[in-house]
DNA sequence: CGCCAGATTGATACACATCAATTCTCGTGG
DNA sequence: CCACGAGAATTGATGTGTATCAATCTGGCG
């Protein structure tokens, strides 16, 4: 399963850190750039939270598990999806250190979470941060700020996965990728494809041989490097967002 | 533009009444159950509440515009779009009576609103929710309630766009409505579509043509009654719950 | 060095889009 | 109350983007 690899600390009732907090400072991006799922700056820890590590491919939770913690992404990639009866898969987001997941004032997970590659996540109890809410209003203002940031980008990919072409698809993906890895501090003007195409095709509701298809037309096209499979070069990055352009 | 039709009390920072406010009072909606944007039964009004009326097709915002507001719908229909540049639209969500929306920490807001029919609409300020929040912390864990609920039916939306055929679209589409005007108080067995087949369309990633044809070969095959195109009747719910099957 | 999962590439199929007429439906005015 | 007209819906013929099926290639690893 998983190893708790941080002591999860008795403090009762401690206060989160959280950024955000305060009216007037609100995320600054522009409406229809790329759109992660919001991250909080502070950290659980300190807190009650628990560090667990799960190797790749390892479920963290599955949906309609009960929901009874929240977790954030200290390392590695996760990615959140949701499956039909006959296994058909829909990747619902990739989150990068930072982002959160797994809030719901529902009963149960709607969607299940898994670690891409080796991934390390903070969980925090229900309880915990319903006791947190109730002492320290502006935690709730954090929640709301991550969880409106959320529906943003669920909202994107819905126009993406409704009304977008299958190069539109791909190019849209990897400069969001690329903007929210630069955001996490990588270097701007590539990109490491830390999923496999299985990922992709699911995140975009294409199949593998068309994400492959697209992607090796992007390079004979000159848009994009891509020396391995998964290393991404932005060459010409100004028509790369030509053709994810949309909202 | 809009007429307002409820004075604006000017009750400086009045407690909102929320339902499902305290923990043991969670929404008991299993998963995978046709999950409609959050309502709180408790209303904006009798605070800094002003009731606003908007003609069929009318702009309750545009996308873009800033996210000065939060709005409930009183009577009538809502939707929610994405444009891109070149025209394609996708609707986000149909919205009933008790609906929410608007409510976002970003500057801007990231889809516009229209009215599907004539449509009753109560708003509230954001800087006043902004205020009640620190005053009352229930009030926080309402939202973030209703955005928990709209995310999770974000993500339902997303695994019909990426990953289910039209037929099971379709079903989806007319089942999850019946379940949502039911739980409005709607008489169930029947379900008036007050939206065009454009509308239908453009929330369920396809063309009108391809609406149009799965509900008339619905119809043939017996699953609905459709007397008129915009009455449609369960007269087989059992087989188009199968049809819609997914999660 | 050879295995093998993942990626690529090719040939073909098909679901849905597109283009193009009709045919309804319902509001309006005689 | 009925005829009219126009927008909406339906239906048909055809096109096409992506899926599917089927090899083949590649690169990391024992």
């Amino acid at each position: 399963m998983y190893a708790i690899t941080a002591t999860t600390k008795a403090a009762p009732i401690a206060p989160f850190a959280l950024r955000a907090q305060a009216p007037e400072a609100r995320d600054e991006r522009g409406a229809g750039e790329g759109r992660a799922p919001a991250r909080m700056a502070g950290t659980f820890s300190g807190t009650a939270a628990a560090t667990l590590k799960f190797d790749r491919n390892e479920t963290i939770y599955y949906e309609g598990d009960e929901a009874e913690a929240c977790y954030k992404v200290v390392s590695g990639m996760v990615r959140l999806c949701k499956l039909t009866e006959d296994g058909r898969r829909q990747i619902t987001a990739f989150l990068m250190p930072g982002d959160m997941f797994g809030w719901t004032d529902l009963e149960t997970h709607s969607f299940s979470a898994e670690a891409v590659t080796e991934a390390r996540v903070e969980k925090v109890s229900r309880a915990r941060i319903e006791d947190g809410m109730r002492t320290n209003p502006a935690m709730g203002r954090g929640f709301l700020s991550m969880i409106s940031s959320q529906l943003a980008a669920a909202h994107d990919h819905l126009l993406l996965l409704g009304r977008m072409t299958a190069a539109e698809r791909i190019a849209w993906f990897l400069l969001d990728l690329s903007k929210r890895a630069k955001a996490a501090g990588m270097k701007a003007g590539a990109l490491d494809l830390v999923m496999n195409r299985k990922d992709i095709a699911d995140y975009l509701g294409l199949t593998i041989e068309t994400v492959s298809r697209m992607l090796n037309q992007m390079k004979r096209k000159g848009l994009i490097g891509l020396a391995t499979p998964d290393h991404v070069e932005f060459t010409r990055a100004g028509a790369l967002e030509r053709l994810a352009m949309a909202a």
